[in-house]
RNA sequence: GGUCCCUUCGUCUAUCGGUUAGGACAGCUGGUUUUCAUCCUGCAAAGGGGGGUUCGAUUCCCCCAGGGACCGCCA
């Protein structure tokens, strides 16, 4: 038994597809389980919509996630001359022929077929004549000679036995009249040559691999395994597409989804393990097979997506989600001075109780990491002559104090609420809302204590 | 239209003939609480329909219905 070795084949010709993503991590993980290679191929053969910029995005995005491939990136459009290559043996041995019909023959059969409300299959006109009969002037396509009779098997390591007749596969073509090879030879040439041992990927290539299972048998080639992974729908049941919102990788850490818990969401959608929900990457490792995944579609939930970052943002190490954070801000919010280090980090404690994702923490934490309160106008208003009263008595009762903490400041509190009649909204709104500059956000006292005393002390001095 | 696939709470799923059909997220209660949250109680919520097989079907078989994928000289 040869080792295992997996590959994800995305065309460069957008972002990476949230369900493309699932589908590399499905092999990753099954690679790694298996102790086996992971590959990595640009299928860029379509030169007008492939781009560089999206095959280096395609890589950035899956580090992100994790998941590195092993060796270089296999670049498809480099190895056409082998897939022609093989396309003129296939004619050699009499699996292929060319056939002279021309775009316009083929678009009226299919007109009339639609009419006739028949299926449309190629009539295999050209299949049986021979080479002396046919026309010197026309350029041909190379179709290949599928099997007409009986019916083939695919035992799929996800789907099960799936039969299909011979039939309803036509004489697909393998070489167009530019000479270009298409996708389904291209594809098997690939595998064959980068020696895949396991092909994991969207339930939506099914019926591709009868054709290229026939490619296989007919150059002697060893056929690799198959599993086809029912896909990610939309919450309303259709197939997830790149016009879908929100399906892009980028679409999730930016609102600041962590790259671990869409590891885990994405691994838990479509595949299980008993009741366990939480896996670190180890675990995904160590438990990933192909008999937990499902046979049918699964729907893409934002509301478990959010609920499996906030239990990451909860566990994780304080020091990891520092990283996370730190990262995420430089890229999508402001970067955050190495000085504030400290100040953020002994307050994560508490902000990330309030937090469901990166983006949260950071609105939570902007009292700290911004010098500059912003207020907002509506918030300001709240600090009227009696606010900014209590605000001065406060400032008064701190300026004997040391530090602050909850021990000293508590006394202060209750004693400025008993003075100004009043409870412990009217007294500490007002100081909240001079120092943040929001009614809402972390618990006073840890405000207090997070700012110190300076900050405080000029925080406040400023409003009045 | 043809071929193939799928069908358990709203969602992700467990169950490999015998369970009060379990868990998680979301939802809704109640409690703790200094805003907002967190946290803790609890509640509600599912086998598409119809036939078989069997002592017994969510589980095995068939039919129907619904949903999906594919049907390019795209990948």
């Amino acid at each position: 038994m040869s080792k295992v070795a997996t590959r994800f084949a995305p065309s460069p010709t957008g972002a990476l597809h949230i369900g493309g993503v699932r589908t590399a991590l499905f092999n990753w993980l099954y690679t790694k389980n298996q102790n086996g290679t992971f590959h990595l191929r640009i299928e860029d053969t379509d030169k007008e919509r492939s781009k560089e910029e999206y095959k280096l995005q395609i890589i950035k995005s899956l580090k992100w996630i994790g998941i590195e491939h092993d060796g270089d990136e296999y670049i498809q459009s480099k190895k056409i001359d082998d897939h022609i290559k093989v396309a003129n043996e296939l004619l050699k041995n009499g699996n292929a022929y060319k056939c002279y019909c021309s775009t316009e023959e083929i678009e009226e059969q299919k007109k009339r077929a639609k009419q006739k409300k028949i299926p449309y299959v190629y009539d295999r006109k050209w299949r049986d004549v021979d080479e002396k009969d046919c026309p010197k002037n026309i350029k041909p396509v190379i179709r290949f000679k599928s099997k007409i009779d009986g019916s083939s098997l695919l035992k799929d390591l996800v789907q099960g036995d799936v039969q299909i007749e011979n039939n309803s596969i036509e004489d697909f073509i393998i070489l167009r009249n530019d000479g270009t090879p298409t996708y389904n030879l291209s594809v098997t040439v690939d595998d064959h040559q980068m020696g895949m041992t396991h092909i994991i990927r969207g339930d939506d290539h099914k019926i591709n691999t009868f054709k290229q299972i026939q490619i296989y048998l007919a150059m002697g080639w060893e056929v690799p395994k198959f599993a086809h992974i029912p896909l990610i729908h939309t919450l309303e049941g259709k197939k997830l597409s790149k016009r879908d919102n929100a399906s892009t990788l980028d679409d999730y850490s930016k609102i600041g989804i962590m790259p671990d818990a869409l590891r885990n969401y994405l691994l838990r959608l479509g595949w299980s393990y008993q009741d366990k929900e939480i896996f670190t990457l180890d675990e995904s490792i160590k438990f990933f097979n192909l008999e937990g995944i499902g046979k049918s579609p699964s729907k893409l939930d934002i509301s478990r997506i959010l609920s499996m970052n906030e239990h990451y943002i909860k566990t994780i190490d304080e020091n990891d989600l520092y990283t996370n954070l730190v990262n995420y801000c430089e890229i999508y919010k402001d970067k955050i001075n190495t000085q504030k280090e400290t100040k953020i980090k002994s307050s994560l404690s508490f902000l990330k109780n309030k937090a469901k994702t990166l983006e949260d923490i950071f609105n939570n934490a902007k009292y700290i990491i911004l010098d500059e309160v912003k207020f907002n106008e509506d918030d300001l208003k709240l600090i009227d002559n009696k606010a900014k009263k209590i605000i001065n008595e406060f400032q008064n009762e701190i300026k004997s104090l040391e530090s602050l903490n909850k021990e000293n400041l508590e006394p202060i509190i209750n004693k400025l609420i008993k003075q100004n009649e009043t409870n412990f909204k009217g007294v500490g709104q007002p100081l909240r809302i001079a120092l943040t500059g929001s009614k809402f956000g972390p618990g006073l006292y840890d405000i207090f204590i997070s700012l110190g005393k300076d900050d405080v002390e000029q925080r406040l001095g400023k409003i009045l």
